[in-house]
DNA sequence: TTTACTCCAGATACTAGGTATCATTTACGA
DNA sequence: TCGTAAATGATACCTAGTATCTGGAGTAAA
């Protein structure tokens, strides 16, 4: 979990460090461009903002940032893939098409009626991925649906 | 809906002639290949066994093929994308993990779980990608749970 | 504090999955 | 059968990675 009046870039660094990878710069820099990201963002997106640091690495911070449950990705509507801050733990987005502002879907009892639905497939589930699509409230309020 | 006794070549190119897409010879090449296919498929994959046919055409095929729902994507646990003949309408799939065989989950009814946990985020839901992994009775059998 | 070792960085090349452009060819309706 | 719009294949380019390698930096032990 996030802690408060504690730099966020700090936090993910932590993470990384908690899993025994080393506290080097160019990762420093990678946590901070991540830790300003409003919101969802494209690997190459945060690559072209951090021209002094390889390729090479920002993907590697992006793989190793998942892997300890600091960063998660988003399946995009349309099939891209981008990254975004997490809480650890397994949770579900629901992502605005229009703003792409995106909230988190915590403690949902989806997976319940997986199982069953599942069970009646004679399938034994051991994961599953799901994004929802849709429009936020302020969206909503901004461009009412049309009749 | 798949027809009996009617190549399912025939479908795909039907599906697109629906669209108004023409009946060209590297289309009906294309659309023989998938239909042999038994199971999901990677684009490179369909590409490699068609040397014949231009890598544009063959990806332009497999784009126009899911547009007209006669074919869908299946994103897999590991995040790569394969594509798989479709029913018509919105489905899910079980995908083993063991062995790659999917089944199509139908008329599920995760849809209205969705809209009611959203509603709750005043989320108004327009769509939804759900993929769920797990074992298939074949493999269950096969690969008995470990205690 | 020097050494040794391992991890990490950046460069580069390669793979997968696409899209954009464009000149040429083909399908098909009038 | 002819004109046109659509489709093709070649090519180049883009995004998103991964693999490999050399040199450099972090760290722990001597």
């Amino acid at each position: 979990m996030r802690k408060r009046g504690y730099p966020l870039s700090e936090q993910l660094m932590d993470a990384l460090e908690e899993r025994g990878y080393r506290d080097t710069a160019p990762r420093r820099t990678v946590a901070r461009a991540i830790a300003e990201k409003k919101r969802h963002f494209a690997a190459e997106e945060l690559r072209e903002q951090l021209p002094g640091i390889g390729r090479a690495t920002v993907y590697r911070s992006l793989k190793i940032l998942v892997e300890a449950g600091a960063l998660c990705r988003v399946l995009l509507e349309d099939g891209n893939l981008h990254y975004q801050l997490s809480h650890r733990g397994h949770h579900h987005h629901l992502l605005c098409v229009e703003c792409g502002a995106s909230e988190d879907l915590m403690g949902c009892d989806i997976e319940d009626r997986l199982e069953s639905v599942a069970e009646a497939h004679h399938f034994q589930v051991s994961g599953h991925w799901l994004e929802v699509y849709g429009k936020c409230q302020t969206c909503r309020a901004k461009l009412p649906t049309p009749v």
